[in-house]
DNA sequence: CCCTCTTTGCGTATGGCCTACGCAAATTAG
DNA sequence: CTAATTTGCGTAGGCCATACGCAAAGAGGG
């Protein structure tokens, strides 16, 4: 049993001699996820999350082993139950339901995917996302390798998306001016059209003139708007299968190989 | 003119009186990115980076006004040319090489993933990869705001892995057994089929009864895959694109819009 | 040649961080 | 009541970024 599970899974055995503990893990998990949602990831460190315990900093280290450890806490205990599929949906619109829920996790706690993902899935409340993700592609012909390979991608791609804006809303509250008019006016000034053509042509037809180009709407729309191109691409290559095995040709994908 | 830009650009006018400056910003920053190549990101402390000059910690100063400045630099600094794309290529397969190219960048460079992304791309060489990968758009049915979004969601989705893969190898440097066969034994123990039942199916199956689950090949047929699986949705896209235009039905995208 | 002004080099110091260690206080088993 | 065990936590060490101030080095003007 890898040492993650059992620290996520509250596998570790209890004393019973002994002077009694004030805390509990998920005690000071809880207080440094309040920390967090609070003043930010950073903001979590052990002297402030104890400070919010009214205990001393090292009092803590008697419950976690590590800051490390604090965070793999915080990486399962910050995820609520995912969403409910409703019945006989397909499985693209639970996908996308489950891949809005994975944003509106985010908007609560937006310092999550800071943390970094130390190996595969091991928390229950980790797994039981990734279980129903994986319940949306129970009903298609992709096989069980395939339907992991489908939701790592998606995994990757939100996760991805959701890092970067967390980025660039950082760097959009410390130095506005460079998402601003600044930024289409810098282009016009530094880029050669000989140079880089496609990226002035890009520039000219206006697509960097907006106020600002850190629009929440905006990014939201295109967050939806590359999902969907991911997941058109999931439903052509399941069209693929399903074509192949009614023609039973004879097992091997068509999917292109490069 | 934004600040990153006149940092980038090597823009700041240099003094013409006083003692003779004995390095150069450029030498800082390429300092800073050996170490960081032979030791990783955590490694770059200013103090570390003077020690490899030569220098005093505070002498860096007067090159970086802030390590976060040094960051930035690197960020620029840390990337060769992009690959030439070969003539009459269509739009995939150059896609595919400069995604490819990205993945060489991480392979030199696999601390590049870990900066954080503080703005819109503005440095030489980010913008010359910005728009080496909007010219492999430039004759498709995209107009110039799709570009962007398409390559958006490209960068999105390529960051997004390498950064998993920075992480994920990290995790297995210092904890190989989360990523072994202990991985699928633990599984088994604990996912109730009731509870889980979708991920109960794919342990089941064997999907993760392998020595180790990070594998580079693996990893590497992974991403095409799933590369493959956006473009597949681009492709598509176009094609409706290029469709409803020769239809002529009058302009609106039949884009799904959710 | 010298004086002044500018700029660099860098020692010192402050305030943060994680955490190893050791001891006192509390609690339980016998 | 005693011994064993476990918690609470003070102290301290070793990292980190960086503010400040002063000495050294060089350039321009006289």
């Amino acid at each position: 049993m890898p040492a993650d599970f059992a620290l996520l899974w509250g596998l570790r055995d209890a004393p019973r001699r002994g002077r009694r503990p004030t805390l509990t893990a998920a005690d000071v998990t809880k207080a440094a996820i309040a920390v967090a949602d609070a003043e930010g990831l950073g903001a979590v460190s052990m002297a402030r999350v104890a400070a919010e315990l009214g205990n001393s900093t090292m009092a803590l280290y008697r419950y976690v082993r590590s800051k490390d450890e604090l965070l793999t806490l915080m990486s399962d205990a910050a995820l609520d139950d995912p969403p409910e599929l409703p019945a006989g949906g397909d499985w693209r619109a639970g996908i996308t339901l489950l891949a809005r829920g994975m944003l509106d996790v985010w908007n609560r706690h937006p310092w999550y995917v800071q943390l970094p993902v130390s190996g595969p899935p091991a928390g229950p409340r980790n797994l039981q996302w990734f279980d129903r993700i994986l319940s949306t592609l129970t009903d298609t012909p992709l096989d069980e390798g395939e339907q992991v390979g489908v939701v790592m991608g998606l995994l990757t791609f939100v996760h991805g998306e959701m890092r970067l804006r967390s980025e660039l809303a950082a760097g959009y509250r410390n130095n506005p001016e460079s998402f601003g008019r600044a930024y289409g006016a810098a282009l016009r000034h530094l880029v050669d059209p000989r140079e880089m053509p496609a990226l002035r042509r890009i520039v000219d037809a206006g697509v960097f003139d907006y106020d600002t180009l850190y629009d929440e709407p905006d990014l939201d729309a295109d967050f939806t708007k590359t999902l969907d191109l991911y997941l058109d691409g999931v439903a052509a290559h399941m069209a693929r299968l399903a074509q192949d095995r009614s023609q039973s040709t004879g097992g091997d994908s068509r999917y292109p190989s490069v």
